[in-house]
DNA sequence: GTCTATAGGCAGATAGAC
DNA sequence: GTCTATCTGCCTATAGAC
């Protein structure tokens, strides 16, 4: 996903997000601090505090930036893609480009996270995964009808299974700081659905 | 996995150990804190110490007692059945324990937060994935030599597909508070390597 | 082993000057 | 918009009585 920081003349409020959102991915919700934001941008602490209210309120920008963008990049996959495996592989890859620099997807991270969140940031986290989950499953129910995929349960399921997997592969690339475990379990997450390639 | 708080009259470290083991799996090993533990025990913060000197020694601790147990469980599923696709299912259910009370893995967890533990917990985090990996290319090895599993690549690589799609399951399960969301996505990932069910 | 008391630090957040 | 100064609260951890 094109989450990248070229930010160099953005205004605070996006680079006060830049920071925050690979914090968040590295570290956690839970895990980063205003003081880590404001050491990073050569900022006082409270200056943040004029941008974002409050910690809360900077995580539901962070998901609601990353939602979109997300969102943006289904939608230029739809524009450029036909076939659907080729639309799977695409989705995948916005996945394997976040895993540079040791992070994990935002919202996969807040999952864990999930019970330790205010009540608007896990509800938008839940909202994301609602999301994928119904991108992946008209992509996979079109791959079924197309022929160019075998499903072996319903769309949703499929759906949930795929991104399960992805957002596995990312958790457990972690410990080996190693993006090949990542492409490793990917590849085979696709293969158990792919059937012909044409 | 069999986690079950039996500790009716289990003696005060392995109380301890039960709570904090829920707290890390429900919240996360920055999201809970001594205070929680004392309160749930009815006991002071400060006694906490003299059984666990800090919090990383206590965190130390429950991935040893953890991985432990869960080595215990493979070399009982090693004993009990003999065909390998039986013995994937028998360690997923190990996972589908876990779920219960809205957990992820211990591990798995961890790995999330994985860059901000102290060094001992981040090597344990790691040797308990080692651990899994190992066991499960191993079964991998032998259903494919027996013919029963078709493994489309290395038994590692499928190994860590396989951990990888099972520790996503739980994550994504999480904002859903539905086990069967988790049983959908395991389902799928035994499905795509199992070959015949005798 | 468990307690009370407390140290010392860092968290998120606010007030008010510039 | 950004600053300094400060508040309040919780955190991990220790000291020492019982």
């Amino acid at each position: 996903m094109n989450t990248t920081e070229l930010s160099a003349g953005a205004n605070t409020p996006e680079r006060i997000l830049d920071i925050a959102e690979g914090l968040v991915q590295r570290r956690g919700y839970n895990g980063f601090s205003y003081a880590d934001i404001a050491r990073e941008m050569s900022i006082a602490k409270a200056s943040l505090h004029y941008h974002y209210a409050g910690k809360a309120e900077l995580g539901e920008a962070l998901i609601e930036r990353y939602t979109v963008r997300f969102g943006e990049a289904l939608e230029a996959i739809d524009a450029s893609l036909e076939e659907a495996g080729a639309k799977l592989a695409a989705y995948a890859d916005l996945y394997s480009d976040v895993l540079r620099g040791d992070r994990m997807c935002l919202c996969g991270m807040l999952a864990a996270e999930y019970e330790t969140l205010p009540d608007p940031m896990s509800d938008s986290v839940r909202r994301f995964f609602d999301l994928n989950v119904a991108w992946l499953a008209r992509v996979l129910a079109d791959g079924a009808s197309a022929g160019t995929l075998s499903l072996e349960a319903s769309p949703v399921e499929a759906a949930q299974g795929l991104l399960g997997a992805l957002q596995g592969a990312m958790l457990v690339a972690r410990p080996y700081r190693d993006p090949q475990v990542f492409q490793a379990v990917a590849a085979q997450a696709l293969g158990g659905i792919a059937v012909a390639s044409t």
